[in-house]
Order: C-alpha cells, then sequence, then structure tokens
RNA sequence: GGAGUCGGCCGGGUAAUCGCUGCUUCAGCUUGCUGAAGGGGAGGAAAGUCCGGGCUCCAUAGGGCAGGGUGCCAGAUAACGUCUGGGCGGCGUGAGCCGACGACAAGUGCAGCAGAGAGUAGACCGCCUAAGCGCGCAAGCGCCGGUAAGGGUGAAAGGGUGCGGUAAGAGCGCACCGCGCAGCUGGUAACAGUUUGUGGCACGGUAAACUCCACCCGGAGCAAGACCAAAUAGGCUCCCAUUACGUACGGCCCGUACGGGGAGCGGGUAGGUUGCUUGAGCCAGCGAGUAAUUUCUGGCCUAGAUGAAUGAUUACCCUCGACAGAACCCGGCUUACAGGCCGACUCCGACC
C-alpha cells in the first residue's frame, strides 16, 4: 500500500462502524462540522463522512465536498494514527471554497488527533 | 444590415504530479490478494418522479360492479397523457404559435350584482287606443287591454337588414343573409362544400358540476427477486450414555420426565455474492412513407459504484466556464441552464 492511497481497508464500510464511533467518542466542533474520533486496534486510521440532504440540498455539492475531504484525509494520513473519524456536515458547508475546506480540515486533523493521544 | 420564427448540435482545452474504480494482458505467491503496463470511467437535462413499457415476485376459471385514467380524426410505437399528419377554433403583417377540442334537442343541478324580466321569457320608461265599456256636445280622459320597434340594466335580453303589414307592433308575411334537419358531393375519418329539399327559426351558458357515451387499467417494486452463510440462541432426526447429581411427582423406595455427549438436517441474523449492464442499443447506407417511423445490409461495444468511484493541486491558453451528479434499464413529458455554432424560413430597410 503506497503512503498517501486511500483504499477501501482506511473507510469506514458499515453502519455498525458508524455507531461504534458514536457511541463513544472524542469531539471536535467547527460552525461547519464535527468531527467525532474514536481509536481503534488497528494500525491506520479510518475515515467515514456524513452528508445529510438536509443540510446539503444538492448531490453535486455533497460530492464536491466529500471529495476535498477525503483528499485532505488522505494527504494528513500518516500524522493521524490508528484513529477511527466520523466528520458530519453541518448547513453552509457547501457555501465554502475548496481552499477554505482544505484550511479548515487541516486544522482539525491537528487537533482530533491531539485530543485522542491525550485521552 | 436590423427584428423575429422553427429545427439540430456543443456544454472549456492541454500538460505535469498525487489519488479512486471496473476491464484486459503479464509477473509473484499464502489461489484471492499484491505489483506492473495498457485502456475505459456522469448528463442534456443524470433532476422533478408526472405518465408509459420491459424485468422480478405475488395474485388470478370467466365475466361484471366499484374506483382511476384518457377524450376532434387518422397514423406511428413495446406502450403512452408522447410523437407525426390532418380537421376545427383563436392569436400574429408573416415565418409560425396556442387549444382537456366528445355529449347540455337522456336526466339532475348551478349562475353574485344590476335589472320589469335570466330560460315554460319579460310590460319599468316608452309606443298604441282599432274592437268593448264608462264620462263628455266634442276634442279627449279613464277602464279593459294590445305591443318586444326604441330607451335603460347586464358578461349574456331568445336571429340580422330591408320592404310589406298594423291602432301600434311582431317571422305575422316576403326577399336576401344566417341557422337547424334531411339529401347529395369530396374525404379512411374528423370535417368541408352545396346552384338541392325542408322548417319561420331556435336548440342560451356551464360537464377541471353530478352525469352519459367510447376506449384503457390486477398489485407491489431492484430495499423487486435469487444464492452462499459465520458467532450466539433456539428447532427437528438419529446414535451413545443412562452411572452419579439436581429439579418435578411422592411420606419414602422403585419409576417416569427434563437437564448430558456426538453426528446430521432445515430455517435464518450480521456479512457477502448475484440481479448489473448487449439493449424496443448506437452509427452509416440503400429502400418504403407527406411525416412520426420502419424493412434490409454492414459496422461498433460506449460508466457500473455499493458509507457508494469518475477527483485534487499547479502551470499555460481562450470566448474566463451556467444548470447541475448515474444507483435495474429504456421511451416521453416538465422544469433549470453562462455562452457558442450550423441550417431553413419570415418581416422591414438600404444598395445594385
Amino acid at each position: 500500500m503506497g503512503e498517501k492511497s486511500f483504499s477501501r481497508a482506511v473507510r469506514l464500510l458499515t453502519p455498525t462502524h458508524f455507531e461504534n464511533v458514536f457511541s463513544d467518542a472524542v469531539a471536535a466542533s467547527t460552525p461547519h462540522i464535527t468531527l467525532l474520533a474514536k481509536k481503534n486496534q488497528l494500525d491506520h486510521p479510518r475515515l467515514g463522512i456524513t452528508l445529510a440532504k438536509k443540510r446539503i440540498r444538492r448531490a453535486h455539492e455533497r460530492n464536491r465536498v466529500k471529495r476535498i475531504v477525503r483528499e485532505s484525509f488522505r494527504h494528513h494520513l500518516p500524522q493521524l494514527g490508528n484513529i477511527d473519524i466520523v466528520i458530519i456536515g453541518k448547513s453552509g458547508l457547501d457555501q465554502l471554497s475548496n481552499q477554505d475546506l482544505f484550511k479548515l480540515l487541516e486544522k482539525q486533523w491537528n487537533r482530533i488527533s491531539r485530543r485522542c493521544s491525550e485521552r
């Protein structure tokens, strides 16, 4: 596996995985997104994205946000450690540009991994 | 050149780096994973989910009722509420565009305000006073009446114009126009025409009012459906053990039932596989047809994800980039849309 690849192994695949994170997680919140994180038993992080249709109406906007999140996650993958992360989009997230999204996410990756390791 | 109508097409490009997901060919092994190379990877609306069909499962002898839909005629089609051609009505100078466009001389119902009267018409103003009656010498006045030509109301007042006729009038009569019915002619039909006959003449509007008529419709949907199948709990069958112990029956013993071990079977949850893209397919050509469409021949394979891929960053160029993301698949409709290209046609103006 390449260092910055994004294969199925680093994704949360089933509803069970998501519920596992929801049940007991460390949260980090901003006006646009909420991050939930929890340590896992693997040697790498995993990512799940939840964008409600109610929050972001149009399908192409939801797709755009997901792609940016995945791309950013991929670039920061080595520094994150063994945690499961779920990203929840809030209303207004589709107003941000690609650059703004990247900046926002970069901060949040650092924040959430620090909080997890403190725990 | 300006203004406009109709039809068709396109929907940023190139390069580098880093990714995602099928396919093909190699290589490796732990035989379903890893690596390499090549090649494919959102739309004209993928959208709204408003119609129609395929497909799947369930139901179903046949027929009817109820309910829903469609609604000028003919054709196209797998089918349609779609499309094409035609008819009729309306709009536009025109190219063209728009129309739920069957039946109210089967029945029932509905219609605010105004107005005398609104559907078997109707005397408010007006017009008339011939006949009959009363008063009066008479003119005339009154009564009984007549009258739909005029005024006025209204969205709409029950054919129009003219002449005759009359007390005044009136299809009361006649001519012309219009209308109904029947016939004839043209057309597959809707419908149109009529130098034909006939009727004095309505049969007002409204059916996205009930209704009537004609035709169509079984239900649910890919989370359809099919297959594989842990862990845990439970079910059935067979075999072994029925020694000991516990519980129940009992005063106690014997005994019976349950709790044991092993093997097999079936249902089935998590999860996985499949359905899943070769199809009423696309392109080209000849032919049929006014056209929608279609026969035949040749060629092509053009996304298939499943917490859900089809992207990000940088650089350059240009006209500086809109609406917007497949989820079983097709045919339509509707709605959104920066900008651009092509063709045909119409009107106006100028030049020759």
